[in-house]
Order: C-alpha cells, then sequence, then structure tokens
DNA sequence: CCCCCATATATGTAAAATGCCTATATAGAA
DNA sequence: TTCTATATAGGCATTTTACATATATGGGGG
C-alpha cells in the first residue's frame, strides 16, 4: 500500500496499509499535534473525521494508543491531579510527527486512488444506464 | 467503517472495512463488469487501479476471487480449450453488480473522509511551519 | 530431449488487526 | 444506595495480510 514513495515499504511500514483501522492513527496523531490530551477526549474527537461513534470502540483507540507508544510516536504520563479517575496524557514525540507526514503523502496517494476508481466507475455505468 | 448508509453494518458487511486489500474486491468487481475473464488477466489490469506490481500476490488475487464466489459475487467456469495451462473464467453476478454499487457509494464517502483529513492537516501545519 | 520460463491456479502458515465483550475504578447525581 | 458518566484496560475468536511454496501446461533454446 505503502505507495512506494520514500524508503518505507510493506511488511514492516508502519504507515503501510489502508485500512480504515489504521486511518485511526494518523487522526489520533494530528489531534495530539493540536493539543495533548487523554484517550477518552480522543476518542470523542474522532468523530470529527468522521468515525461513527459506533463504530469507536474504547478498547480499540486505547490499543492504538500503546501500541503507538511502544513505537516512540507518542509518550504518556498519568494525570491524578484532576479528581475522577486518573487518566493517562498523551504527546506527541518528534517520531510521531515525521510519521504524521509519511501518513499525510499516504493518504494522499489512497484518495487519488479512490478518485480514480470512481472515475472509473462512473464512466462504465452511465454507458450501461444510457442504453 | 459502512457509513451507516442503507441497511448493512458492521461486522458481517460485506462492503464494510476500508482496508486497501478489500479494496481490491470492487476493483475486480468492476473490471469483471467491464469484460468476464480469468484471475492473471484480472491481476495483470489491477495495475490501472494505483495496485504496485510488487503488491500484487498472486495468492491474495486467487482467494479473493474464491472468496467472491462464495458469496455469490462472482461465478466461474473453467477454460480448457485455449491450450496452456486451465483458465478459471469468472463473469459477476447480479448480486456481484448490487455490491459493486454499495461499494461507490463506502468508496465516496472514504474519500471524503481522507479529504477532510487533508484539509485539517494542512491547515495545522501551514500555521506551525509559519511560526 | 531437457531445462527454463511464462502462464495459470492454489494452499500453508505465522503474524497482525478487528470486533465485541467484559472488568476495573472514581465520583457526582438522583 | 444505585445509577450514570468518566477513564482505562484485557480477553478472545475471527479475519486479514504477507510471504512462501506447490502444481501443472506448453513454448523456446541449447
Amino acid at each position: 500500500m505503502c505507495q512506494d514513495v520514500g524508503n518505507h515499504h510493506k511488511g514492516s511500514c508502519r504507515c503501510a496499509g489502508m485500512q480504515m483501522g489504521r486511518f485511526m492513527q494518523p487522526c489520533l496523531l494530528l489531534l495530539l499535534h493540536r493539543q495533548s490530551t487523554h484517550g477518552y477526549e480522543l476518542m470523542q474527537n474522532l468523530e470529527e473525521f468522521g468515525f461513527a461513534s459506533s463504530e469507536i470502540d474504547p478498547g480499540t483507540i486505547y490499543r492504538h494508543l500503546r501500541k503507538m507508544e511502544e513505537e516512540g510516536l507518542v509518550r504518556s504520563r498519568w494525570d491524578t491531579e484532576q479528581g475522577g479517575p486518573a487518566k493517562r496524557l498523551y504527546e506527541i514525540t518528534a517520531e510521531g510527527e515525521e510519521i504524521l507526514h509519511a501518513w499525510a503523502v499516504t493518504i494522499t496517494f489512497n484518495k487519488q486512488r479512490l478518485e480514480r476508481f470512481l472515475e472509473k466507475y462512473q464512466s462504465q455505468f452511465q454507458k450501461t444506464i444510457k442504453k
């Protein structure tokens, strides 16, 4: 998937794939670049990226965050100062920002892919419908 | 993923997900709607949809085709008349065409998602870069 | 004739991702 | 007290993915 741009490729490439599941990662990174915050709030803010509340599973969000932390894209610390259950505050790392830029390239490429598909689809079916 | 349009939803929904792997399916269906043919040729024609030859794995193509046949989206028969190894000729079914239309809706939706992301990305980083 | 190559289809398998469910804890409101 | 919202986390069955390998046909070169 990883459009062979740059030097990161299939298999182990972290911006590889274009599952909408993985698409959650760049969204989280973009939100964190905007402002450091915790998982629960990120979860709510994901809706602005077109994620339906039904498809936002807390388990999935937290797993993405922990995984990104393992990979060094984000960093976290506990915040117990504000009452209520403890929050794990996340912030993006320099490496995370780098990957975010790589994602932007991948996403641009994939957007074009979808556009190309839709063009072909439309021209193929307008013909059929006319006849 | 399955944008909650219409009545097909998560989990068992066949147009769910937006992995580029799954994106191969609507591409195959569109090619087959254009012309019935066999897997090996489909594999080569996938390049026009932006699949790099490196990421086109024969095993994956054939498995997609068999899976779509199980689901009733395509139908196949052996062609041994033309010399060389036997070919499995595929054609799209009525149900397959239906699903192709559903895919077009999903893909339109996801394209918009990617666009929205890129807009946000650009506006966020133009600011940062300026400063 | 034999070997290599392009054509053509298919399976095995380990690793990763996904969806869905459940567990845990805090604290305010009813 | 009980219910609800906030907040994080783990279990687990199924699906997907990447990659490697197996099998067969037939043409061309040596």
